[in-house]
DNA sequence: CTTGACCCTCCAGTTACTGGAACGCCTATC
DNA sequence: GATAGGCGTTCCAGTAACTGGAGGGTCAAG
């Protein structure tokens, strides 16, 4: 299978597919001409990673569990802690970003937006008393 | 002032410092010695942005609060736009987290996290109907 | 035989820094 | 006066995960 077909079965962009040729995320073969020629395994592993890309892993995240899938000694805990560590930065990066929100939502209330100079968020960057 | 003690006042990094020198968030003169040397202005200038950074903004957004900061004929409604605009991202991307996080608890929530290979989640990430 | 859609490699750019090497300057102490 | 440390300087490379583009080869159809 060629790269654009691959592409098109993946939903990934052909420039991904092979960025991750090149950090050694997939293997394919290659034909008489040069091309890639993608197998079935080849193909499904970027399935695998399009997916785990979506659930927000890293690539060096998804390169782990690339591996547990392929290991058929795998302990689903592993997996599991992979998961579970990840799901723990996604809820504190919500915890921060919901912070920001909070503190720009007041900065920006206290604006009166119109065209006159004088703005509250300028003062609040600048460090002035409120 | 030498770039340490602006360092100490503003909180941030000198190397960071330096790089917003070299993109001309910032231009402090040069004493004889070679040395950078910030007066007043080029301080708060930083403190601005240490501020604004802390709210989220990209460097070119700062770029842009800065610019307005210094521009006495602005008018505030141009600085809320921008700060409403940032707003808008922030809650795009708090929406975005909350989707993965629920998704994740979801997949997390039907993987055992015993010794045995089978594992819910490699079977979602590998596209296995439920 | 040419056209257009593929494919290839290599290089540069993105964001906002961060680390390190290799070096100069300044002050204090011996 | 030599030396040690703690400053400062520049320049280069690396981070994450691609993306865009140049310059070129390949293949199937008409």
């Amino acid at each position: 299978m060629n790269i654009g077909d691959v592409a098109r079965e993946t939903g990934l962009p052909v420039k991904t597919i092979r960025y991750y040729e090149e950090i050694g995320l997939v293997s394919p073969d290659r034909s008489g001409n040069g091309y890639r020629d993608f197998d079935t395994d080849e193909v499904n592993r970027l399935r695998f990673l399009a997916q785990a890309r979506h659930l927000g892993f890293s690539l060096e995240e998804c390169r782990k569990l690339v591996a547990l899938y392929g290991d058929e000694g795998r302990a689903s805990r592993d997996v599991r802690a992979l998961a579970s560590q990840h799901l723990a930065e996604v809820r504190n990066r919500i915890a921060q970003l919901q912070d920001l929100e909070r503190t720009l939502q007041s900065v920006i209330s206290e604006c009166r937006g119109d065209d006159t100079p004088h703005c509250a968020i300028l003062d609040r960057l600048s460090g002035a008393k409120v």
